[in-house]
DNA sequence: CCGAATTAATTAAACGTTTGTTTAGTTTTA
DNA sequence: TAAAACTAAACAAACGTTTAATTAATTCGG
């Protein structure tokens, strides 16, 4: 499905307002108002507010896939290294997408299975067939320690990430960066959460249990 | 505040209703439905939906709070295994009351400051300092490394414990614990975040940079 | 200990808004 | 001139809350 440029208006003013008051305390006119267009365009172009949600996930869905295909048989950098580059990427789609990820990690929440929730479930079953493939490989060189549960591994990345950005006012206090510029802010807890959960797997996956 | 037996029955629910379909996807109707009480009970007894939801955090503010002052100054444990306890805690609580975890968890979220939000902030502050003393006892004796950042630490507990219980569902199935017993399941994921959340930090707290 | 008086609890119905969506008509583009 | 884009208005349903009336519980002087 590809989208015209009213609709991909409609599409970003909708996940923006959807992370802030989510999808139920947002309403179309909302949308509408924000995006200065008619209440009726949002009908007219996606049949209803849960296709308009749909049509934001399947517009962003590539955000969510880690690409590692290329990477995992290219010998020039080590098991941990390429942990590494997973931890990045994870990191810069998180802060390079807040919106749509503060939504994401929202929508995972939800307990009935709906055509979102399966979205999200099908890619980070995807994502954990890479990491695994990747952490199985550094097994059996030696190189990493026995019996590490990837899911666990996965939790604590995306889990970390979202609670630093989506709950962002508590460590801008608590670091003296109330005011700070976003782009200024991203800079810094970029590079600061790269640096954090690099050497936190580092320790946990070449020692011993 | 102190509740009588049929508010406490209507916080129950709303707790419940808000932590399934969320706070805007949870009408009154729907709360006085479930409780088995007629609407108007609930302007009744707490004035408004918003106050009601206010009433569930404040029934449930204990559980938000870490207790580690008699710990603290306990000669008994290292530094280690207090910090170890504190884990635990974190589990037990998150475990022990899913529901309203998971309310605060997306509620957490929220930018605009509520009466909600700044409650939740001030705990969060109290259990950082808690924590940071800790962890600076430990460094004092030469247990704990430096450059620790406590509250990256308690955004990789939170997270790590609220990504696995909040979207149980791709932990189960990708355990084949799919049609497990909620209490079986629990027993299992308590032991199983604790285990690695105690061992992700032994080494990342032990090992110097 | 009782029955009248008072307060608390509970109800069905109605209130005015807001909700998502549709309709029917108009303007713009092809 | 036919199709696409867009609009204001209307739609019924659902929303949170209030009202007015009724039932249950409590209080209290005799």
């Amino acid at each position: 499905m590809e989208f015209n440029e009213k609709q991909l208006a409609i599409i970003h003013t909708a996940e923006k307002l959807f992370s802030v008051t989510g999808f139920d305390g947002t309403s179309v006119r909302d949308i509408a108002n924000e995006a200065g267009i008619n209440v009726a365009m949002v009908s007219y172009y996606f049949g209803s507010k849960e296709k308009l949600m749909e049509a934001v996930f399947e517009h962003r869905t590539n955000q969510m896939r880690i690409k590692v295909e290329n990477m995992l048989q290219n010998d020039q950098y080590s098991h941990l290294d390429k942990i590494f580059m997973i931890i990045d990427e994870y990191v810069d789609k998180f802060v390079d997408r807040q919106d749509f990820h503060k939504l994401m990690m929202r929508e995972q929440f939800n307990e009935k299975g709906t055509l979102i929730t399966d979205l999200i479930h099908e890619v980070k079953l995807k994502n954990l067939a890479s990491i695994t493939k990747l952490i199985r490989a550094g097994q059996k060189s030696g190189n990493f320690a026995k019996n590490i549960d990837v899911v666990l591994m996965m939790a604590t990345i995306t889990g970390t990430i979202s609670q630093i950005i989506n709950s962002q006012r508590f460590y801008r206090e608590t670091h003296s960066m109330t005011d700070l510029p976003a782009e200024e802010f991203n800079k810094h807890i970029r590079k600061k959460l790269s640096t954090y959960l690099k050497s936190l797997f580092k320790t946990f996956l070449t020692n011993e249990a």
